[in-house]
DNA sequence: CTGAAAGCGCTTACAG
DNA sequence: CTGAAAGCGCTTACAG
């Protein structure tokens, strides 16, 4: 059955109300009543239209229905990659929320490219997502002004907007970094190393300033060959860590700004006769396993999602204040990496 | 600005095609040919149209649009969970496809339950998406088939269709879990555990039936309290690991059936004093810093997603052959976990 | 080169 | 309790 049915009922021949209305003998009102639940239908009505419905295998179209009711009941969200461990207990937490709503959700990857976040962000527009979650890799968002005065509202989460003003939902970068420096520095480091991200990302800037603000604080100079932001490809991460640790000024504990990082680091470090101290920010799973067990300062993925998409159905639901700057804490949990000693 | 502007053009106040033909002082379909790049527009009204669109900052709607085209231009994925990590390359691979091909992704989560998994799929059919990937939790599919008659092209992944036919693209559980035990045998194992996910989940009865398979080609017996089908939940695990191994026919080496399996299982075996042999089913991120390296069977998850989006398109491009399974290679990672010997 | 009319499949507003 | 008409914002098919 299913071959030759599929070739002639393949493309643009679902039944629709008007079909399902012909075969009950009623109006298309009555069907619209029945198939919403509406009110105002004799049993006996509603069971000639219910087997109607049966016998066509009507589905409501609900693309054609949004174009009547306004809302899509349809949120975007726009990441970086799917396929980084780092963003799924977000992306999870979003679908959470937005289901409690009713609403799908549309997901994509920038894969870290301006460009292409904004291709997809305005292609989700076009599709007229009631909301928009932005995890955002370009740092000029002037592009989406128009559409947020047309009323898609808007959380950006991780990384703030560029050059305009929206909700933003962020971790604490700053104080985890801060707190994961001083974390080594109360362990006797002196020389530490920061291998982060790229510069024109803000939470890479962040976590940098953190370092600093650590160092500082315990009176300590930075020499510049100890920080190196740049791509989190692993030979970069590979030859940076490695130029810290045999250069001129060699650093006994290194803070690596990402899990990326972190990844790369540990492989570096495992090949290594002297254990070196890390923290890592991020947690990964079996990060308790490894030998030593690595500290890092975790984020709260989850709740990151969660705050950013409860906030864009607060705005849907009408919420009217000004742009609004949630900062979830971070928190460092020492595992034993973070813990090593300088050597004697 | 933004605050007068978001209020008083909140909702349903873009501008339309017709807004557009009204400013510019030209007729709808011009407008049309202007925002869609058709030809027979002279210079002069192209830029006067594309003045008004600056202006109003108009953008098309595609959900108009999708209603007079039929095609919606999207596709749905409905998997376990997209915080699992394992899903994460999956799914970036199913976006890829996806892009290459103009659609955008919807995502959902069916949590493992029948119940939501059914829902989700239909509220995706009534959005009319062109087409389904499903890693499906239920075992009864026959709510699809309307759907499937209607012209939405499914594929299954990693797990088949329960009772209709259709495209499904699997990993090859059952050499995988061959090919693991026959390791561990090679190594001198001759009693040998198997933890594993539900047997309701197809996958979880093929690897078993993998299990036996390598033990019976080895002329070995299985007690039966070597078998643990059921919840991937820490406690489940624990407890099965633990009675396996304490049990009154302890086992010298375990295959667990799935990464959540394998993580806590290491968990276990890294809290005892004498070491265990272990294969796991899935690769994770560091299993070789781990002490001894885990060695498991890969799943290649992205060429899963591939494939199974590859062959949506190909349904959407008009391919009518009858419905086709596709089985992806497994491959054994050797890391050391898996060559530990039995003890003396 | 340009545009008026009809229609995609629903919901809204209204009348009986 | 029921339904005919108008309209959401586009595209299609056609005419000038």
């Amino acid at each position: 059955m299913t071959d030759t049915a599929r070739s002639t009922t393949r493309y643009g021949t679902r039944p629709t109300m008007k079909d399902v209305a012909a075969r009950a003998g009623v109006g298309l009102k009555t069907v619209s009543r029945v198939v919403n639940g509406e009110p105002g239908v004799t049993p006996d009505t509603e069971r000639r239209v219910q087997e109607a419905i049966t016998a066509l295998g009507f589905r409501r179209n609900d693309s054609a229905r949004v174009l009547r009711k306004g809302r899509t009941a349809s949120i975007g969200l726009v990441l970086e990659d799917l396929a980084d461990p780092f963003y799924g207990p977000l992306n999870r937490a979003v679908e959470e929320v937005a289901r409690d709503h009713g609403a799908l959700l549309i997901n994509g990857s920038s894969a870290e490219d301006p460009a292409r976040e904004q291709e997809l962000v305005l292609a989700l527009c076009a599709r007229r997502v009631d909301g928009l979650v932005i995890i955002p890799a370009g740092t000029d968002h002037r592009y989406l002004e128009p559409e947020i005065a047309a009323g898609v509202a808007t959380v950006f989460v991780d990384r703030p907007a560029g050059e305009i003003e929206a909700d933003v939902v962020l971790s604490d970068s700053f104080g985890g970094a801060r707190d994961a420096v001083a974390h080594l520095i109360a362990h006797g480091h002196r020389r530490i190393g920061f291998i982060g991200d790229q510069p024109r990302i803000h939470t890479a800037v962040e976590r940098l300033r953190g370092y600093r603000a650590a160092m500082d604080e315990a009176g300590l100079p930075v020499d510049e060959s100890w920080v190196a932001l740049g791509s989190t490809e692993p030979e970069r991460v590979r030859s940076a860590a490695e130029a810290m640790l045999d250069g001129p000024a060699p650093v006994t504990a290194l803070f690596s700004g990402n899990n990326r990082v972190t990844v790369t680091v540990v492989r570096v470090l495992a090949g290594r006769p002297r254990p070196v101290a890390l923290v890592g920010f991020d947690d990964f799973e079996l990060a308790d396993l490894i030998s030593p067990g690595i500290t890092v300062v975790a984020q709260d993925a989850a709740r990151l999602g969660r705050t950013a998409a409860s906030l864009l159905f607060r705005r849907l639901d009408g919420a009217d204040e000004p742009p609004q700057q949630r900062v979830i804490p971070t928190r460092l949990i020492p595992r034993g990496s973070g813990e090593l000693p300088p050597p004697a």
